[in-house]
DNA sequence: GTGGGAATGAAAATCATTTTCATTTCTGCT
DNA sequence: AGCAGAAATGAAAATGATTTTCATTCCCAC
Protein backbone atom coordinates (compact mmCIF):
# COMPACT_ATOMS: atom_id res chain seq x y z
CA UNK A 1 0.00 0.00 0.00
CA UNK A 2 3.24 2.16 -0.33
CA UNK A 3 2.04 4.53 -2.55
CA UNK A 4 3.68 7.57 -2.34
CA UNK A 5 5.40 7.03 -5.48
CA UNK A 6 9.27 8.43 -4.46
CA UNK A 7 9.71 10.05 -7.87
CA UNK A 8 7.00 12.22 -6.99
CA UNK A 9 7.90 13.24 -3.84
CA UNK A 10 11.46 14.24 -5.55
CA UNK A 11 9.53 16.04 -8.20
CA UNK A 12 7.70 17.74 -5.93
CA UNK A 13 10.81 19.05 -4.02
CA UNK A 14 12.38 19.45 -7.47
CA UNK A 15 9.71 22.01 -8.16
CA UNK A 16 10.71 23.81 -4.96
CA UNK A 17 8.04 22.26 -2.68
CA UNK A 18 5.02 23.81 -4.27
CA UNK A 19 3.25 22.70 -7.39
CA UNK A 20 -0.20 21.25 -8.41
CA UNK A 21 -0.53 17.30 -9.82
CA UNK A 22 -0.69 18.80 -13.05
CA UNK A 23 2.68 20.50 -12.94
CA UNK A 24 4.15 17.80 -11.32
CA UNK A 25 3.20 15.29 -13.80
CA UNK A 26 4.37 17.66 -16.85
CA UNK A 27 7.60 18.62 -15.17
CA UNK A 28 7.85 14.49 -14.99
CA UNK A 29 6.91 13.91 -18.48
CA UNK A 30 9.70 16.69 -19.64
CA UNK A 31 12.44 15.25 -17.45
CA UNK A 32 11.52 12.52 -19.51
CA UNK A 33 10.31 10.25 -16.36
CA UNK A 34 7.61 7.68 -17.78
CA UNK A 35 4.63 8.05 -15.57
CA UNK A 36 0.85 8.73 -15.91
CA UNK A 37 -1.52 10.82 -14.16
CA UNK A 38 -3.30 8.89 -12.20
CA UNK A 39 -0.40 7.52 -10.30
CA UNK A 40 0.91 11.04 -9.59
CA UNK A 41 -3.13 12.17 -8.59
CA UNK A 42 -2.52 8.90 -6.14
CA UNK A 43 0.97 9.31 -4.87
CA UNK A 44 -0.38 12.89 -3.95
CA UNK A 45 -3.10 11.81 -2.00
CA UNK A 46 -0.72 8.83 0.20
CA UNK A 47 2.07 11.56 1.18
CA UNK A 48 -0.92 13.71 1.92
CA UNK A 49 -2.39 11.22 4.37
CA UNK A 50 0.96 10.01 5.23
CA UNK A 51 1.04 13.74 6.35
CA UNK A 52 4.25 14.29 4.11
CA UNK A 53 2.78 17.30 2.57
CA UNK A 54 0.29 19.29 2.76
CA UNK A 55 -2.63 20.93 0.25
CA UNK A 56 -3.82 24.68 -0.27
CA UNK A 57 -5.94 25.73 -3.22
CA UNK A 58 -4.95 28.37 -5.49
CA UNK A 59 -7.57 31.05 -6.76
CA UNK A 60 -8.52 29.20 -9.40
CA UNK A 61 -9.51 25.64 -7.14
CA UNK A 62 -6.66 23.79 -8.49
CA UNK A 63 -4.52 22.11 -5.78
CA UNK A 64 -0.76 22.80 -4.48
CA UNK A 65 0.64 20.59 -2.83
CA UNK A 66 4.14 21.24 -0.81
CA UNK A 67 6.14 19.58 1.41
CA UNK A 68 5.82 19.95 5.19
CA UNK A 69 7.75 20.20 7.90
CA UNK A 70 5.53 17.88 10.99
CA UNK A 71 5.22 21.55 13.49
CA UNK A 72 1.59 22.54 13.44
CA UNK A 73 1.60 25.81 11.69
CA UNK A 74 -0.57 27.99 9.22
CA UNK A 75 0.05 29.83 6.38
CA UNK A 76 -0.08 33.34 4.75
CA UNK A 77 -0.55 32.95 1.09
CA UNK A 78 -0.38 35.94 -1.57
CA UNK A 79 -3.24 35.63 -3.78
CA UNK A 80 -1.07 36.82 -6.89
CA UNK A 81 2.17 35.04 -6.67
CA UNK A 82 1.25 32.23 -4.32
CA UNK A 83 4.34 32.90 -2.34
CA UNK A 84 3.70 31.22 1.26
CA UNK A 85 4.97 32.66 5.07
CA UNK A 86 4.52 29.76 7.39
CA UNK A 87 3.59 31.56 10.69
CA UNK A 88 2.27 30.47 14.37
CA UNK A 89 -0.98 29.77 15.19
CA UNK A 90 -0.72 29.55 19.34
CA UNK A 91 -3.45 32.11 19.06
CA UNK A 92 -5.89 30.06 17.01
CA UNK A 93 -5.14 26.99 18.92
CA UNK A 94 -6.31 28.55 22.03
CA UNK A 95 -9.37 29.70 20.45
CA UNK A 96 -10.34 26.49 18.63
CA UNK A 97 -10.45 25.24 21.98
CA UNK A 98 -12.31 27.39 23.58
CA UNK A 99 -14.99 27.02 21.12
CA UNK A 100 -15.00 23.45 20.72
CA UNK A 101 -15.59 23.27 24.33
CA UNK A 102 -18.15 25.68 24.69
CA UNK A 103 -20.54 23.61 22.30
CA UNK A 104 -19.38 20.66 23.62
CA UNK A 105 -17.28 19.03 20.71
CA UNK A 106 -14.19 16.43 20.89
CA UNK A 107 -11.86 15.33 18.96
CA UNK A 108 -11.12 18.73 17.80
CA UNK A 109 -9.02 20.34 14.64
CA UNK A 110 -9.25 23.28 12.47
CA UNK A 111 -7.67 24.69 9.76
CA UNK A 112 -6.83 28.46 8.93
CA UNK A 113 -5.72 30.29 6.27
CA UNK A 114 -4.55 33.88 5.94
CA UNK A 115 -4.88 35.15 2.47
CA UNK A 116 -4.08 38.45 0.76
CA UNK A 117 -1.39 40.58 -1.78
CA UNK A 118 2.36 40.45 -0.53
CA UNK A 119 4.50 42.99 -0.69
CA UNK A 120 6.36 42.25 -3.50
CA UNK A 121 3.18 42.17 -5.73
CA UNK B 1 -23.94 45.74 -18.19
CA UNK B 2 -25.27 45.31 -15.13
CA UNK B 3 -25.59 41.60 -14.70
CA UNK B 4 -25.42 41.78 -10.82
CA UNK B 5 -28.78 39.53 -11.17
CA UNK B 6 -30.82 41.63 -7.84
CA UNK B 7 -32.63 37.22 -7.78
CA UNK B 8 -29.19 35.94 -7.51
CA UNK B 9 -28.28 38.03 -4.52
CA UNK B 10 -31.45 38.22 -2.77
CA UNK B 11 -30.57 34.50 -2.77
CA UNK B 12 -27.39 34.13 -2.02
CA UNK B 13 -28.84 36.40 1.23
CA UNK B 14 -31.38 33.95 2.22
CA UNK B 15 -29.01 31.12 2.21
CA UNK B 16 -27.54 32.74 5.14
CA UNK B 17 -24.65 34.74 2.91
CA UNK B 18 -22.62 31.76 2.40
CA UNK B 19 -23.16 29.29 -0.56
CA UNK B 20 -21.78 28.36 -3.81
CA UNK B 21 -22.83 28.98 -7.17
CA UNK B 22 -24.63 25.50 -7.61
CA UNK B 23 -25.96 25.82 -3.90
CA UNK B 24 -27.36 29.25 -5.40
CA UNK B 25 -29.04 28.05 -8.52
CA UNK B 26 -30.85 24.97 -6.87
CA UNK B 27 -32.16 26.82 -3.79
CA UNK B 28 -33.73 28.80 -6.61
CA UNK B 29 -34.89 25.94 -8.49
CA UNK B 30 -36.62 24.02 -5.75
CA UNK B 31 -38.15 28.24 -4.70
CA UNK B 32 -39.50 27.67 -8.05
CA UNK B 33 -37.53 30.48 -9.68
CA UNK B 34 -36.97 30.19 -13.66
CA UNK B 35 -33.53 30.43 -13.61
CA UNK B 36 -30.25 29.45 -15.95
CA UNK B 37 -27.23 28.09 -14.12
CA UNK B 38 -25.21 30.17 -16.32
CA UNK B 39 -27.15 32.80 -15.65
CA UNK B 40 -26.17 32.44 -11.56
CA UNK B 41 -22.66 31.98 -12.74
CA UNK B 42 -22.21 35.25 -14.67
CA UNK B 43 -24.31 36.85 -12.05
CA UNK B 44 -21.80 35.88 -9.51
CA UNK B 45 -18.84 36.93 -10.85
CA UNK B 46 -20.46 40.36 -11.52
CA UNK B 47 -21.43 41.01 -7.72
CA UNK B 48 -17.56 39.54 -7.50
CA UNK B 49 -15.66 42.69 -9.38
CA UNK B 50 -18.50 44.95 -7.96
CA UNK B 51 -17.57 44.06 -4.66
CA UNK B 52 -20.64 42.95 -3.91
CA UNK B 53 -19.46 39.53 -2.34
CA UNK B 54 -16.28 37.53 -1.83
CA UNK B 55 -15.09 34.50 -3.02
CA UNK B 56 -13.78 31.66 -0.64
CA UNK B 57 -12.84 28.32 -1.56
CA UNK B 58 -14.22 25.02 0.14
CA UNK B 59 -12.18 22.10 0.78
CA UNK B 60 -12.97 20.39 -2.20
CA UNK B 61 -12.34 23.28 -4.23
CA UNK B 62 -15.71 24.34 -5.22
CA UNK B 63 -16.24 27.99 -4.56
CA UNK B 64 -18.46 29.73 -2.04
CA UNK B 65 -19.63 33.32 -2.12
CA UNK B 66 -20.65 35.23 0.30
CA UNK B 67 -21.91 38.78 1.26
CA UNK B 68 -19.40 41.36 1.96
CA UNK B 69 -19.84 43.58 5.56
CA UNK B 70 -21.92 40.74 6.59
CA UNK B 71 -20.65 39.82 10.02
CA UNK B 72 -18.25 37.33 9.43
CA UNK B 73 -18.19 34.22 10.90
CA UNK B 74 -16.58 31.15 11.13
CA UNK B 75 -17.99 27.50 11.53
CA UNK B 76 -17.76 24.79 13.61
CA UNK B 77 -18.58 21.50 12.24
CA UNK B 78 -19.28 17.32 13.36
CA UNK B 79 -17.06 15.63 11.11
CA UNK B 80 -19.65 12.78 12.05
CA UNK B 81 -23.11 14.09 11.53
CA UNK B 82 -22.14 17.14 9.40
CA UNK B 83 -24.12 19.87 11.94
CA UNK B 84 -22.96 22.96 12.32
CA UNK B 85 -22.80 26.16 14.49
CA UNK B 86 -21.90 29.36 14.05
CA UNK B 87 -19.68 30.94 16.23
CA UNK B 88 -17.35 34.15 16.44
CA UNK B 89 -14.16 34.58 15.15
CA UNK B 90 -12.95 37.99 17.18
CA UNK B 91 -9.54 36.12 17.73
CA UNK B 92 -9.29 35.53 14.51
CA UNK B 93 -9.56 38.81 13.20
CA UNK B 94 -6.96 39.94 14.89
CA UNK B 95 -4.44 37.58 14.55
CA UNK B 96 -5.11 37.27 10.87
CA UNK B 97 -4.92 40.90 10.76
CA UNK B 98 -1.40 40.80 13.37
CA UNK B 99 0.28 38.34 10.98
CA UNK B 100 -0.44 39.64 7.88
CA UNK B 101 1.06 43.33 8.85
CA UNK B 102 3.92 41.88 10.34
CA UNK B 103 4.84 39.82 6.57
CA UNK B 104 3.97 43.19 5.20
CA UNK B 105 0.56 41.85 3.18
CA UNK B 106 -2.41 43.81 2.37
CA UNK B 107 -5.98 42.88 1.16
CA UNK B 108 -5.94 40.54 3.39
CA UNK B 109 -8.51 37.64 3.90
CA UNK B 110 -8.80 34.55 5.84
CA UNK B 111 -10.38 31.26 6.50
CA UNK B 112 -10.56 28.93 9.53
CA UNK B 113 -13.16 26.10 10.66
CA UNK B 114 -13.10 23.84 13.72
CA UNK B 115 -14.09 20.23 13.41
CA UNK B 116 -14.28 17.72 15.96
CA UNK B 117 -17.35 15.20 17.23
CA UNK B 118 -20.22 17.21 18.65
CA UNK B 119 -22.08 15.83 21.62
CA UNK B 120 -24.64 14.19 20.35
CA UNK B 121 -22.73 11.71 18.16
C1' DG C 1 -42.60 50.32 -34.74
C1' DT C 2 -37.80 49.14 -35.41
C1' DG C 3 -32.79 48.37 -34.91
C1' DG C 4 -29.08 47.29 -31.93
C1' DG C 5 -27.00 46.27 -27.76
C1' DA C 6 -27.68 43.62 -23.40
C1' DA C 7 -29.40 39.59 -21.06
C1' DT C 8 -30.63 34.88 -21.05
C1' DG C 9 -30.11 29.92 -21.03
C1' DA C 10 -29.45 25.37 -23.37
C1' DA C 11 -26.01 22.81 -24.95
C1' DA C 12 -21.25 21.98 -25.80
C1' DA C 13 -16.51 22.70 -24.37
C1' DT C 14 -12.92 22.81 -20.74
C1' DC C 15 -10.29 21.40 -17.02
C1' DA C 16 -8.95 19.24 -12.72
C1' DT C 17 -9.79 15.23 -10.46
C1' DT C 18 -11.62 10.50 -9.67
C1' DT C 19 -13.04 6.02 -11.02
C1' DT C 20 -12.91 1.81 -13.66
C1' DC C 21 -10.72 -1.86 -15.34
C1' DA C 22 -7.48 -4.54 -17.70
C1' DT C 23 -2.61 -5.31 -17.62
C1' DT C 24 1.83 -5.57 -15.50
C1' DT C 25 4.89 -6.00 -11.71
C1' DC C 26 6.08 -7.71 -7.20
C1' DT C 27 5.96 -11.02 -3.35
C1' DG C 28 6.18 -14.82 -0.87
C1' DC C 29 5.85 -19.70 -1.18
C1' DT C 30 6.75 -24.50 -2.82
C1' DA D 1 12.39 -22.02 -11.39
C1' DG D 2 7.22 -21.62 -11.34
C1' DC D 3 3.07 -19.92 -9.69
C1' DA D 4 -0.81 -17.57 -7.10
C1' DG D 5 -2.47 -13.64 -5.27
C1' DA D 6 -1.81 -8.86 -3.98
C1' DA D 7 -0.48 -4.34 -5.18
C1' DA D 8 0.75 -0.87 -8.60
C1' DT D 9 0.12 1.17 -12.90
C1' DG D 10 -1.96 3.90 -16.53
C1' DA D 11 -5.28 4.51 -20.43
C1' DA D 12 -9.63 5.69 -21.02
C1' DA D 13 -14.08 6.94 -19.38
C1' DA D 14 -16.79 9.29 -15.82
C1' DT D 15 -17.67 13.20 -12.86
C1' DG D 16 -18.47 17.76 -11.44
C1' DA D 17 -17.68 22.62 -11.39
C1' DT D 18 -17.11 26.28 -14.32
C1' DT D 19 -16.81 28.66 -18.87
C1' DT D 20 -17.85 29.41 -23.58
C1' DT D 21 -20.74 29.49 -27.65
C1' DC D 22 -24.50 30.82 -29.93
C1' DA D 23 -29.13 31.49 -31.05
C1' DT D 24 -33.06 33.72 -29.03
C1' DT D 25 -35.47 37.11 -26.38
C1' DC D 26 -35.89 41.46 -24.13
C1' DC D 27 -35.61 46.30 -23.70
C1' DC D 28 -34.86 50.95 -24.79
C1' DA D 29 -33.79 55.00 -27.50
C1' DC D 30 -34.95 56.88 -31.79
Amino acid sequence: MSRSNPRVLATLERAGGFASAQEVYQLMQREGESIGLTTVYRALQSLLSDKIVDVLRRDDGEAIYRLCGDTHHHHLVCKSCGDTVEIEGGAIEKWAKTMAEEFGFREVGHTAEIFGICSKC
